[in-house]
DNA sequence: ATCGCTGCAAAAATTTTGCAGGTAA
DNA sequence: TTACCTGCAAAATTTTTGCAGCGAT
């Protein structure tokens, strides 16, 4: 488990790889885009779409462009997706050559995270692969509890 | 595991006990709120809030007064909210004196579910109290795979 | 010169809220 | 009678889409 948010990113990707992985696969490297991917490598926990549009400069970009990067970046495995159960979609920079599969903890009063490397239930797929006959099995994972800082902290 | 929609709804409450739990709460007994409950005991998996309203006759309840009587229900342990990570919240009734939870093995074709009543990161959110110092952690678990009906019929 | 990308605007989809009237208890 | 509840309308959120013009390669 890794402290987030604070803690320096697991693999930090330079900004220069990133955008070559866009050319790799013949998409542009726009002002957009590269504050985009900017600001995720520098986090070592999902961002939701409006966190990531307030954090870009007042006129970098505008919010369909960030849905539509967050899509293309999706498909090209470049980030992943993340739902904390909250109605808004999280990003987080996956490294090349990795799935970014691992799971968090979320303080459900400050929205903290953690992130947690161990993944549990991968064995269990096997298992109901074979009892349900379903293919292809994945899942999401994720943990909430009130964090230390929020238990001392008198409540609103 | 229990197969969904078609199976019998593992502890079927009767109308007359689910109307009475609202009673018990000074929770009025009203026409909109009988058709929802009974439907949502004939069902054995969540259902969207899109769903219900499609289910029940028309104009026997609002889109407004859904959302309102499932926060209600919700805060009265009544049912369990769901999320499979489209953007839509699902409910499930719980039955009386339990928790309801478990989890579900969803198909990304077709979306029949299966309901998975082992869980397995139980006995995690322990040692991940320890570590973490969080404090009452619980978690969502949702498996997702490719149902054996969708493996063999031709994509769309 | 392409083709892809952007910003703006409008639309869609889901959920919340205000309000005046209606109803269960 | 008195809370509580409902339907309707409007608003708030999150996300998607159309389109004309701009820009990276």
């Amino acid at each position: 488990m890794t402290a987030s948010g604070h803690s320096p990113k697991r693999s930090a990707e330079k900004l220069a790889d990133l955008t070559e992985r866009l050319r790799r696969q013949s998409r542009k490297v726009t002002g957009p885009r590269q504050a985009l991917l900017d600001l995720l490598r520098q986090q070592s926990h999902p961002l939701a779409i409006r966190e990531i549009f307030a954090a870009l400069p007042a006129g970098i970009s505008d919010l369909a462009t960030i849905y539509r990067s967050m899509h293309l970046l999706e498909q090209m495995r470049m980030v992943k997706r993340f739902d904390f159960g909250d109605g808004a979609a999280r990003f987080e920079l996956v490294p090349e050559g990795e799935d970014g599969h691992h799971h968090h903890l979320v303080c459900t009063r400050c929205s903290v995270v953690l992130e947690i490397e161990e993944c549990f239930p991968e064995h269990v797929e096997r298992s109901l692969a074979q009892t349900s006959g379903f293919q292809g099995i994945t899942h999401r994972l994720e943990f909430f509890g009130l964090c230390p800082e929020c238990q001392t902290t008198k409540s609103i």
